[in-house]
DNA sequence: TATGAATGAGTTTTCATTCAT
DNA sequence: TATGAATGAAAACTCATTCAT
């Protein structure tokens, strides 16, 4: 005895057909991408790749950007979804920048396709980099803003630093780290620079006795 | 009476003017790229802007690659010379670290165009970024070295530090601020920021007795 | 008690919505045709249009082509059946021709969907252009003709004239009458033109005493 | 001893290339057109037959739309102009007309390709008739408009008549004839239609004791 | 019979680059 | 050196039609 209907049941099928083919193009976009770049890359290309028609890539996407736009944002949803839910229970604000930085190195570390996709591709346009600053980009900083504030009130991170700046800071250090890592032919892992990028971030550059 | 005879100035007159018209089709090509982005503009729309027919932009450039290409190297190399210069005189590497960023910062200033085409559409493929990273955007990273490996042998900077990565970091740092500035539409002042962000960089973002 | 079995019924219901979808779409071709023109037109639309889906059209009809075709041929074929009723009444040949025209003006202002289609959409090809002239046409020419040849009988059209000639001639004017009609913004009766321009047909332009 | 500079040779030579090069594609696209219609045909077609690059027909014509506007437009202007010329010496108005009548027929049957364009192509989208019927085609109107007016001065014509009625109904009656003319696979002379038919147009089609 | 998701053929137009002048 | 007319390759996207359900 079934809890659904045979209609429901197709209903659920249906949805989950799409939502399949959805990511299996998307994926084939961003291997495509990472391999060619975004402007040589074919459309007919993602679609061999994705194994469907060309004219089917658009009945899931308006067009060539809209899949671009698409990698990011659907990845970039998942990676904030699953970080915060790990670093809510992590009650040390520095800790938590700290494993925050780790998952974004191991995120991109998981992904290459989606690796080259953001470091480099996503980086082609102002149309494309003003759009994502201001609406993912906004909620990724955030997270670091409000790590940093709670080891402001805390005691552990200086006062008068602006929060703003702090999180740009550490996002550019880290976000360069990861285009290196892109760019380099060397196979080197990049989860294993968290801990000396974040001893940089936290304690400076300036030996302890150094005036800088 | 000169000291040069005629057909010597003829020639110096020639190279001159081919220098004039090299730097307007670059001025040009720099300003239509930072407008349209690299993939939309026309190398007809360069040529109209440095008031030269399309084809005399190929007696100056290879191709429309080479145009951005140009634009980088030019600038950088200008700008690398001119900083060189300027940091011979200081002594104190971690004043020279300042007065460094300072200079990237001015420059991006001084020049919206260049800016734009800097931090946005040079980024746009891995083919442009890796060229770049391991020629002309080494001597920017090594002059950092340079001045990190002095400091910690003066014992300002800490000796167990890697310089390699405290340049990429330091560069992470500043590029991050430099393409936020340029894609802000608000008119802030970039090099205002040169101070907090050294002092993030030399001192860490941790209160003298927090611990990390 | 039914005269009908059950199964009788049923198959007439079933005839009975075939032919109610058969005209459905075939307004809703005509009315998107008319509206978008027939190249511009999706079958998409039409389909919206009619309250059914894509795959439906093609139930009923082999192509889009067919769509345009059977607009024309359904319409013409029930103006000329309804024609001829009406006009196999009148004894005169000559009220017959002007009663002809009318209906033909009438025809076209009840449905100005149908008209814009007939005016100007199905002119749109040699390929269609000489199917209906064949075809359909040649019927509506007949009854002219008909009614010319009549009149000559009766001394009432002149006798040297070429009744194919006539009929060309007088269809020429009334279509003329139509498409201005139909491309005209502003809001006449065609149907109010039938007598000025059966006079000019009848009687020409000349003066009675003049001399052409 | 030249009359000309060599740099106005230049200019000069350069006008008249361009001239040809324009009707040349202008002819190649009336041809294929005419042949494939307007919507089958292929631009690369139509470069084909100038003997040019697909590219170079977009130098001198916006588009494939631009294209059909054109045939039309340069053809009628000529028509026009030949036309007005050769009207201005003829004194009776109903001879001028009967002359008109001829030129039209003649025009069309000088070039078959045209012929075709106009009767058929032309009419395939009320984007076209409605551009076409408010400007190029008024003129035509207007000078059948301007003979029947004149000739309703002198008395030729019944001075009850609307000048603009008579005119489509000319216009109507020999485009009719046009289009079945391009249409008919037999090979007859268009032109020499032109006295049946303007004896109808002048005299009706009712004998002269006849009561319509 | 009805559906509508999937197909994939097909074409205009753009624009970097060349080369005769 | 400078010009700019001519070239022609190249690709995103649409949409009529099919067919599994």
């Amino acid at each position: 005895m079934s809890i659904h209907s045979n209609t429901e049941l197709t209903a659920i099928n249906e949805v989950e057909r799409r939502t399949e083919k959805f990511h299996a193009i998307l994926r084939a976009a961003a291997h495509v991408f990472a391999r060619s770049g975004y402007f040589n890359a074919r459309v007919s290309e993602v679609a061999r790749a994705a194994g469907v028609a060309d004219g089917t890539v658009y009945l899931y996407f308006r067009n060539k950007d809209d899949l671009l736009r698409s990698i990011f944002s659907t990845s970039m949803q998942n990676f904030l979804r699953q970080a915060r839910a790990q670093l809510e229970v992590i009650d040390d604000p520095c800790e938590r920048l700290r494993r925050f930085a780790r998952l974004h190195f191991e995120a991109l570390e998981d992904n290459r396709d989606m690796a080259i996709v953001f470091q480099v591709e996503l980086r082609q346009s102002s149309k494309f980099m003003e759009e994502f600053s201001t609406t993912q980009l906004a909620e990724y900083l955030l997270i670091i803003r409000e790590a940093v504030e709670e080891g402001q009130r805390r005691g552990l991170i200086r006062n008068q630093l602006s929060s703003k700046l702090v999180a740009k800071f550490l996002f550019g250090a880290l976000d360069e780290m990861a285009t290196n890592w892109v760019l380099s032919h060397k196979q080197y892992s990049l989860s294993a620079m968290t801990e000396p990028v974040m001893d940089l971030f936290f304690n400076g550059v300036c030996s302890t006795d150094g005036v800088a």
